[in-house]
DNA sequence: GAGTGGTCTAGACCACTGT
DNA sequence: CAGTGGTCTAGACCACTCC
């Protein structure tokens, strides 16, 4: 019934990976240490060199190793991660009562990573769109116009991107303070919770959707990721006292130097509640 | 001082990765439609079919396309997303105080996907390791036991994974209770807090750590997934309400197939507050 | 300059898909 | 069965690193 008559053979390239996936995840090789050459490779494996070559392009793809031309592949050193809190969200809330001093380089430029502010060329774009297909969560009409912001920031020595982030608007909500819908105003103080409240809106709940998936190539290069390391892509969607939609801001995060974290606070049972009946013994 | 003379052109597998991928985004391939096969882009663009063979991979690792022997390459379709909620947390709180008959069926194992409870094989282990690594964030002893549970659901029709996540306990914490120990008692109705509440343990905060990796070989066997998808990792550290870290629990999310959702309420301005100041304008 | 990995070719065999 | 993609080889040229 069995297609297969026993067990077939896995393809070299396969083996060879798996072989040297297993030394790195049993510290044989460690973090920053060189690979066989190919040349080793092919020689310890009685294989031709394009079939190593396809072991370390599969490492590669998993996020493993680094390699370049000239040098051996090494295996891949983990940069420390930058962590972004959810507790951001009351942070920047609370932010909205501060002095305008206070406020001063807490816009969304800053609030995007944990480091060097200084090394940072940050850049916003404004434009208006049809909602299109984001209408449906706004509640409102295909035809009715967004704000879109784009931001980004990106390491001026490097020429790397640092952060990213889309933000959506109904412009009937903000109209009301010209300003808003100037770019020229950025980086505003106190970011877009307390741009929101100057047309007199109170962000009170935030849901971040989070998936997933493999940046493009020419993602990969903007960013400076190496191969296999995925892009975390999370939508944060900012709802009022009403339950009105009224913010959506996507981002990506590169997920070897980023963890994203989610603080739930629970609500207490009642000092009263009966004792929960026992189970199992 | 460049030390490109002009611009260098692409490698052409990349071209011809880049050419393919922008046609998907424009729609001119869409979801399930047929690739040109290897040939037929080999003679289109005058190279190898190596190279339209590398192009193809490119965008197998980049999660657009599926392919396998016998058939052209096709536009890999996306599965709908099951969602999971933070809000879970509140809600698996809330049962702790429900009757066992409306517990009964909400354990650990039913929690951890929204399709088919039928169609899956449950399976649970048990097993008592060394904090090690993990005695820092418990605030205990390395050499202090942790109650290690691993649960997995497949599809005993497909044969594949559908859910996998592993949790630890400082067994000091729950000892009291020799029934918590003893995988046997699984699924335990409830789930973990109701586990945790029968020792006098009720969470009050949850932490859930974000990042994403890609799948090593035999994890994207296990979970059935094609290349280029990465798998989305979640751990979850649950905390009661004296700031003691009672439990974490990690957990593996393919991320063609999954969306976490995390809400986060904010506490109102005060009535009385200053109208914040004007910006701009 | 020697050695490395990256790109690319031509060609072979095999497993699998369709008809 | 013909046609497809998957695997693999041998060999070439190039860009780059290191000595």
């Amino acid at each position: 019934m069995d297609p297969r008559p026993t067990a077939v053979q896995a393809p070299i390239h396969l083996r060879i990976a798996d072989d040297i996936r297993m030394q790195i995840e049993r510290g044989e090789l460690e973090p920053g240490a060189s690979l066989p050459t190919l040349a080793e490779l092919a020689a310890r494996w009685s294989c031709s060199m394009n079939s190593t070559r396809a072991a370390i392009a599969l490492l590669k793809a998993q996020g493993l190793i680094t390699s370049g031309r000239g040098k051996a592949p090494t295996v891949r050193i983990q940069p420390r991660k930058v962590i972004r809190s959810s507790e951001r969200h009351q942070v920047e809330k609370d932010l909205v009562l501060k002095s305008e001093a206070d406020r001063a380089g807490i816009g969304e430029a800053e609030t995007n990573l944990g480091i060097s502010i200084d090394n940072q060329r940050f850049t916003s774009r404004y434009d208006q769109i049809a909602a299109g297909e984001m209408a449906g969560i706004f509640g409102i009409n295909p035809n009715d116009l967004l704000l879109r912001r784009c931001y980004e920031a990106t390491d001026p020595m490097a020429g790397l991107r640092l952060s990213w982030s889309v933000s959506y608007m109904p412009v009937a909500l903000i109209e009301s303070n010209p300003a808003l819908l100037d770019e020229r105003n950025e980086p505003w103080p106190g970011g877009t919770m307390h741009q929101l409240s100057t047309v007199g809106i109170e962000i009170m709940r935030v849901v971040d959707e989070v998936t997933a998936r493999m940046p493009t190539t020419v993602e990969a290069q903007t960013w400076g990721l190496s191969n296999g390391i995925p892009l975390v892509f999370c939508r944060r969607i900012s709802i009022d006292g009403g339950g009105r939609v009224v913010e959506i801001s996507d981002a990506d995060y590169p997920a070897d130097r980023t963890e994203l974290h989610f603080v739930t606070p629970l609500k207490a049972w009642p000092k009263s509640r009966r004792k929960p009946s026992q189970h199992g013994l």
